[in-house]
DNA sequence: CGACACATGTAACACGTTACATGATTTG
DNA sequence: CAAATCATGTAACGTGTTACATGTGTCG
């Protein structure tokens, strides 16, 4: 099984470990859960569903008498959800970073202003940092909620930090231009 | 155009504004300058290359005296690369956050010992930290693969102030079990 | 000669994304 | 009644991943 790009997959699990339901209740749940910070389109939990039933992970339930169709975890699905909480996230099945690989490439490419374009990062990640603290102080989120602003905002932090850590190494390398 | 996954593509656009390269050595080249972090399979540059090709950003040059088949970028290509490091990552763009998704969703699910995650994953965080500490000692890295691990770093780190974190408000919260 | 790096590619499949089609129900 | 929300799905396409096939050159 890959260890990758399963965030959807493994969250509507998760979901329905809690209780049956049908699709359009699960694109609810899983943006109330994360807040919107990554808003789920409703085809996705329809696909991704139809992925997991083939996968023996839910089972789809009788048609409800408005025509709804509740899907359950199955035994199988519930195995592999421990599976996924009891093991970490390591660092090398993550996504390639891309702002990363963007400076490294940018410090190689002749002709290329990384002065600029770590200023220009910048700027955008503060904005980003600005509508986060807008976004907490608005409501009143779940704790879940809560916990996923709270990652975005270490991880922007962090961004700054770095951000100012290649200006600081760049500028005593002397790379002008 | 989309603006996710395309860190190969663009990576790639990047070496080629270098120089003129074959296949093999961009793979050669990528795995350089990120320090074999995510280390790239030779069939995806070739599989990107056409994709790239399809689109117009490169071309590809004659067979080499050795059948080596150089590609260059275009002139399309080269508006793509400078849209590319203009434009700064935004934090609605960047992949979901599998962590905090895992542990959002962990403590809405009854049954699941989130302390024991949370304390897992540090674990493994932390685990991961040694490694980039040992292996930023053990080699002279070049600028860029320099950066990138200091990526690494910051972003490790930030993780587990923010499972810190989670643990303290999860025990404020009084969640045992 | 055997193993390994160099070099190029293809095929099958994964998940994720967007756009579209369709209809029922609710609400202003 | 019109618009929005609820509800289910499909189709086409994108990048990324892995495994496989194929051949050359080099070095011990």
């Amino acid at each position: 099984m890959h260890t990758q790009y399963m965030s959807i997959r493994h969250g509507l699990l998760a979901l329905l470990e809690r209780e049956p339901m049908y699709g359009y209740q699960l694109r609810t749940e899983f943006d109330t859960a994360t807040g919107s910070t990554w808003p789920l389109n409703v085809g996705q939990v329809y696909t991704t569903l139809a992925r997991l039933e083939r996968d023996g992970l839910v089972a789809a339930g009788e048609q409800d008498d408005d025509g709804k169709v509740r899907y359950a975890i199955t035994d199988a699905g519930r195995a592999e959800l421990r599976e996924w909480f009891g093991t970490p996230v390591e660092a090398t099945d993550r996504p390639r970073d891309e702002l990363a690989i963007k400076l490294a490439l940018a410090v190689t490419v002749p002709g290329v202003d990384v002065a600029s374009v770590v200023q220009r990062q910048r700027a955008s990640t503060m904005t980003s940092m600005q509508d986060l603290t807008r976004l907490k102080r608005s409501g009143d989120p779940s704790l879940s909620w809560s916990l996923v602003l709270d990652a975005m905002r270490f991880q922007l932090e962090a961004e700054l930090r770095w951000l100012d850590h290649c200006e600081t190494v760049l500028t005593r390398t002397g790379a002008p231009r």
